[in-house]
DNA sequence: CCTCCTATACGACAATTGATGCTTAGTAAT
DNA sequence: ATTACTAAGCATCAATTGTCGTATAGGAGG
C-alpha cells in the first residue's frame, strides 16, 4: 500500500513523478512561511493543487514527505557540488558545509523548538558517503566500517545542527572547518 | 498554557506529580505491547485511568510525553549507576552502556522502522555530562566545549542506536567499549 | 473543622487524519 | 486512432486530535 509506493523511487510514471514533485515543492514553500508542526496535510495538498487523497497515495504522513523531500534535495546539493568522501581533509569539510547550507536553506526560523526532524534523512546520506569512502580506501584492520561511518555521520550532523540553532552564528565555512578538525580524529583512530 | 505547565518540572502539587507519573507509566507499559506510532492519546489516558483532557493539561502531544518520560527515566538510570564524565576512559564507556541499556529497556521491538525518536531527550543528557566533565577538567585552549560536548553526544547516541537496531547484536558491554575506543579521539583532538 | 484555590473529570464541538469506493483523466502500447 | 491500465479527483465516513466551559474532587492553610 502507501508505504510501498513511498519507497518506489524508481517509478517512471510521469503522473507519479509530477505529483511527488508538486507535493515536495508545496511543502518547501509552506516551510518558508510556517513551522512544520503548524502545516496540515490539507494545506500541503491545497498548495500543490492536488487532492488530499493523492497525498496519502504517496506518503504515509507529512513527516514521510519531509523525509523524502530532504533526502532528494540534500542529495541534489551533494551531487551539484560533486562532494564525495575521497580525501579525508577537504571532503569532510565539504560534507559539513553541505549540511550547514542545507539546514540554512530549508527552514525559515532556526528557533530552538522549531527545528525540523531531519536527522532521519540527512544522516543516512552522510553515512553512505563515509562508508563508500572508507571502503574505497580500505579500512584499517579490525575497524567496523559501518559503525565508524554512522558514528561520524551523527557527529557531523549534531555539530552542524548546534551551529544552526545558535544565535549570531559564525559563517558556515568557518563552522565546517571546525567540524572537520574535530571529527577527523574519529577516522584516524585512538592515538594510544 | 500546556507547553508552560509541561516544563514546570518543579511543581510540588501531588495531584500533578501523580498524573504525570501515571501517564508516563501508562506509556511505558503500552510501549511493551505496541509501537509508538500505533498508540493513541486516548489509549494512554485510558491506561493511566485519567481523562484525555488531563493528558493535554500536561503534555502537548504524545511525543512530548515520550520526551519527558525518556529524560526522567534515562536520568534516573544515570543517577542510579552514579555515572559522570569525570575520567575519560571508564566514564565514556559507562555512558555508552547506559544509552545501550536504556534503548534496550524502553522498547519491545528494535525493528528498523519502529525506532523511537529518543535523540531529543537522550542526547541533551549525555551532552550535559560531557560539558560538565570538560569544564571541570579545564578544556584545552581554543576548544569550544559546548560544540565538542554536543558532537560527542551525537556520536555516542548514533553508535548506540545503530547497535540497537542491528540484528543479532553483540553484548552491550562490548559495544560500549567499542564506542569508547572510537569516540575518545574526539576529546583528545587531532593528532596532527 | 472550614475555606479557598486549583487539578481533574466530563461532555461537546470543530478540525484533521486515515481510509475507501466510484468516476475521470493521463499514459503507454498497439 | 483505440485500448487497457493506473494515477488522481471526489465525496464520504469513522476515528482521533485539540480545545473549551462547567462541575466536582483534592490539597493546603488557617
Amino acid at each position: 500500500m502507501t508505504p510501498e509506493t513511498q519507497s518506489a523511487g524508481d517509478t517512471t510514471d510521469p503522473r507519479i513523478l509530477r505529483s511527488r514533485r508538486m507535493l515536495m515543492d508545496a511543502l518547501a514553500n509552506l516551510l518558508t512561511k510556517k513551522e512544520f508542526e503548524q502545516i496540515s496535510v490539507q494545506e500541503i495538498a491545497d498548495e500543490a493543487t492536488l487532492n488530499r487523497a493523492t497525498f496519502y497515495l504517496h506518503y504515509q504522513d507529512k513527516a514521510a514527505l519531509l523525509q523524502a523531500m530532504t533526502e532528494t534535495r540534500f542529495r541534489g546539493l551533494i551531487d551539484r557540488r560533486g562532494i564525495s568522501f575521497t580525501n579525508c581533509e577537504g571532503a569532510l569539510r565539504a560534507i559539513a558545509l553541505g549540511v550547514c547550507d542545507y539546514l540554512t536553506e530549508v527552514t525559515n526560523c532556526p528557533v530552538k523548538g522549531a527545528l525540523l526532524p531531519l536527522e532521519g534523512s540527512i544522516i543516512p546520506v552522510i553515512e553512505g558517503m563515509f562508508k563508500e569512502g572508507l571502503e574505497r580506501h580500505g579500512p584499517a584492520p579490525g575497524v567496523d566500517v559501518a559503525l565508524l561511518a554512522t558514528t561520524a555521520a551523527w557527529a557531523v550532523f549534531g555539530a552542524a545542527r548546534l551551529w544552526f540553532q545558535t544565535p549570531g552564528r559564525t559563517p558556515a565555512e568557518e563552522m565546517a572547518a571546525k567540524i572537520e578538525a574535530m571529527v577527523t580524529p574519529l577516522f584516524l583512530g585512538a592515538p594510544q
